[in-house]
DNA sequence: CGTGTACTTGAGAATTGTCAAAGGCTGTGG
DNA sequence: CCACAGCCTTTGACAATTCTCAAGTACACG
């Protein structure tokens, strides 16, 4: 716990205080942890596991904003404002997170300016990604952005093996095609030409064994 | 100056303080106002006329990310962290900003934690217009972004007439095309599909008359 | 009023989405 | 350990949308 970044900059004693203020939970397979419209009532840093925010449009669909993993955090923005959730966030395997109610979260902020900073710090580097994926989504070839998450995804979800990087796939092809803003077919047909062309190789349906990051790079690049 | 809204919640005192830390710059059309790669060293705030922020992909296109307008602001979330700006901001047209150096802002802040809420609560609202903005990029079809950005135009840049809401078109055909990740004969396709069912009326190529605006929120809707 | 730039329109090519059916994986229960 | 059911995934064929290239037109500015 002592190992999130958020606080990795406290003082022993602050932290103390902060570790009691703050309460831990787990969530199975497709938990909702926060409700879309509704009003968090806490910061919620995930410990362990990921999970998916996401938005149901007026005709029902859903559309998957971000994939959180270990010491991502939400919740954040609509601590001061009082306004509603914007998506729900809905756990993809087991997960354990991390609390803070609203009370603790401003007192924290006024007797510590620094974490201010550092959430600024952290907000600036979810804009920073919200505008690469923004850049990629609206600007690029599918292909690219297939290149793109597969590369995020051997940082987030890889283990290395012998023949190369393995991921573990957090999402379904119905999950990473919705993620990507793509059809399941499109997003399916795509990966059999990366397998085909040897780039790629799949090993049932939640690992993907990436034998040529390389590659992926370069097409990544060519936006 | 008074009237930023940044600094609306400070006593008078402070204000001057600030104001007087301030500098102010105006930009001529296609001026740059922050190079890419570039590490800030001011928090800017645009006050007058609008302005792009903008990135140049690898090989040389470019992709827009945001048209600010009054009252936006850049450059903060480099101020902390000393990084380099991922993306240029050029001047739509004339334009008048005031700065801030990094280290009256940090100052401002240390003294002012309040002020750091309110950049946290600014920030999460461009997350949120962005996680916005990548569910219609990503899931949506080409007319409903169309009639998104129509409407965001109307709140910033329209007058009203008699006959409806008039836009001043801070972009060109192409800028638009551009910020929407479409080709720019597709938009032109569009809006003249627009103009014949009598929902705009184009006044040469800078301004846009919106009869129907009611039609427009409804297919913003249909997402 | 002319000239250069920006915009519109057209036609065909390429890409992606949709619908439908077949195939493969996973987990349960015998 | 095997068989089966259900669901997810893949593949195919076709339709719809968008892009590209090319030409013609309108606009804005000097």
């Amino acid at each position: 716990m002592h190992k999130i970044p958020l606080f990795a900059q406290l003082s022993r004693q602050d932290f103390e205080e902060i570790a009691s203020q703050m309460y831990s939970r787990t969530y199975q397979k497709d938990e909702i942890i926060l409700e879309q419209g509704q009003i968090p009532h806490a910061l919620t840093i995930i410990h362990k596991g990921s999970a998916k925010a996401y938005r149901i449009t007026p005709d029902g669909q859903e559309k998957i904003l971000y994939i959180f993993s270990k010491n991502d955090f939400f919740g954040e923005q609509y601590l001061f404002s009082g306004k509603k959730s914007a998506y729900a966030v809905a756990a993809l395997g087991p997960v354990q997170v991390c609390s803070f109610t609203k009370e603790h979260f401003q007192k924290l902020i006024y007797d510590h300016p620094m974490l201010a900073i550092y959430f600024i710090e952290e907000l600036g580097r979810r804009v920073v990604q919200l505008e690469r994926a923004m850049q990629s989504t609206g600007g690029s070839r599918v292909d690219v952005r297939i290149a793109a998450l597969l590369l995020d995804f051997i940082e987030k979800y890889a283990v290395n093996t012998p023949r190369g990087a393995e991921i573990i796939l957090p999402l379904s092809r119905e999950g990473m095609a919705n993620y990507l803003g793509i059809a399941r077919e499109t997003l399916s047909r795509k990966l059999s030409v990366l397998e085909s062309e040897g780039i790629l190789c799949s090993h049932g349906n939640k690992r993907l064994l990436v034998l040529r990051p390389d590659v992926l790079a370069k097409r990544a690049r060519e936006e």
